[in-house]
DNA sequence: CGACCGTTTGATAGTGCTCAATTCAAGTGG
DNA sequence: CCACTTGAATTGAGCACTATCAAACGGTCG
């Protein structure tokens, strides 16, 4: 978790694959810095529909949009038994009054999750079905990389739904697509197992890079 | 301008329409708070495709993705003859130190820029073209009419290029579903000037809602 | 072992894109 | 004042991509 929460954490959460942390329209409180496990966020659009905006895995913050209106405006659930830190935001206030390093990295983590948005616009409004999902693999790797695991070999924690729903796509286009990248030598995937065999031609897909927070 | 940063701003720019006030990559200062006129942000991808990401008028603040990579990520251009006020970021950290309220202020703002791009995650990831560009024009409509000008009839300041691929769009689409709009008594459209002529059918189309800042 | 959820695969259709040709509006310069 | 230029917008025809509908298969957990 970021070091400068530490300090702030007071007691940790449990949660269970499949149960929510918190709920869209729930009073916000607290940030939570995922401590182990993976989780989703998503949200439901005025039809009904609903779509996952996020993933997020040890390390990332999640709640960041609730500041604004007062409210969580996701919903983000546990897609396997996971663990947080509860950071309630009155104490995040009041630490970055007393310490402008403090202060400047919320901003920072803030801005950061701005950041990340933009390229998932960028990534939904223009890129077509495979470049998506090379481009979401690839950021997948790369967090998995830098947790300490693998990140030619992992494993999915979210269904082909889940994946479609972020990529803007439907769970047959990403099944289909997962196919064709493995008849095309590019990764070896059973079930929610991936192994990349061809990186460069995945990033070629995707037109190259594969880092950037919280995909 | 947010009442919050009235005190803090040093000094107005103008920028004339079709100059950027500040180029993604530049190195991070200030923020901006639009004071008038009009303006579009947009990143480029890896494969070189330019893409819009949002659109300011008056009361609007730029810049604050760029806090936490020191940098600007997005280039931002006037499509008009436009002015804002410059507040440089380390007055703005500063107050947040001695003002609880400000501070508070600021998060809002970043915070609310995020839940802006969760609304718009979901209009590129789950809608089709004619909701999009419902949503679109209603947004446009109600951010009018906060500023004082009529929701019913305005000027686009920006290009059917720029309007499609902010909605992950061709231009050409987005051009058709004007027409199509028209024919259908929906709008009166003459060039950029847009009239709505039945805002319950456009509520319809896009799913309801038009609010929500920044479009 | 059976039930259930998730995944794969196929056939078909629809939506929006691409390519291309006009039309239109606003300037510019003769 | 009017040809001319230029960038934007409109419109058409054909096609590619992805969605939709449908069926079968697989893995996992009671």
């Amino acid at each position: 978790m970021p070091s400068w929460l530490e300090a702030l954490a007071r007691g940790r959460r449990r949660v269970r694959g499949g149960a929510a942390l918190f709920n869209a329209g729930d009073r916000f409180h607290s940030l939570y810095a995922v401590h182990g496990g993976f989780f989703k966020t998503s949200m439901i659009d005025d039809e009904g529909r609903r779509q996952v905006t996020g993933f997020f895995m040890s390390g990332d913050l999640l709640g960041l949009e609730g500041i604004a209106a007062a409210l969580y405006d996701v919903t983000a659930v546990a897609l396997e038994d996971s663990e947080v830190f509860v950071v309630p935001y009155p104490l995040i206030e009041q630490l970055s009054r007393d310490k402008a390093a403090s202060q400047r990295e919320l901003h920072i983590a803030l801005s950061r999750e701005i950041a990340r948005e933009h390229r998932l616009m960028l990534l939904l409004g223009s890129m077509r079905a495979e470049e998506r999902l090379a481009a979401f693999l690839l950021n997948l790797s790369a967090r998995f990389g830098w947790l300490g695991y693998s990140s030619a070999e992992f494993h999915l924690r979210m269904t082909r739904a889940d994946i479609g729903s972020y990529l803007g796509l439907t769970l047959e286009t990403v099944s289909r697509l997962f196919s064709s990248l493995q008849e095309r030598g590019i990764l070896a995937v059973r079930q929610r197992h991936v192994r990349v065999l061809d990186l460069a031609r995945l990033q070629a897909l995707a037109g190259s890079p594969g880092d950037s927070a919280q995909g």
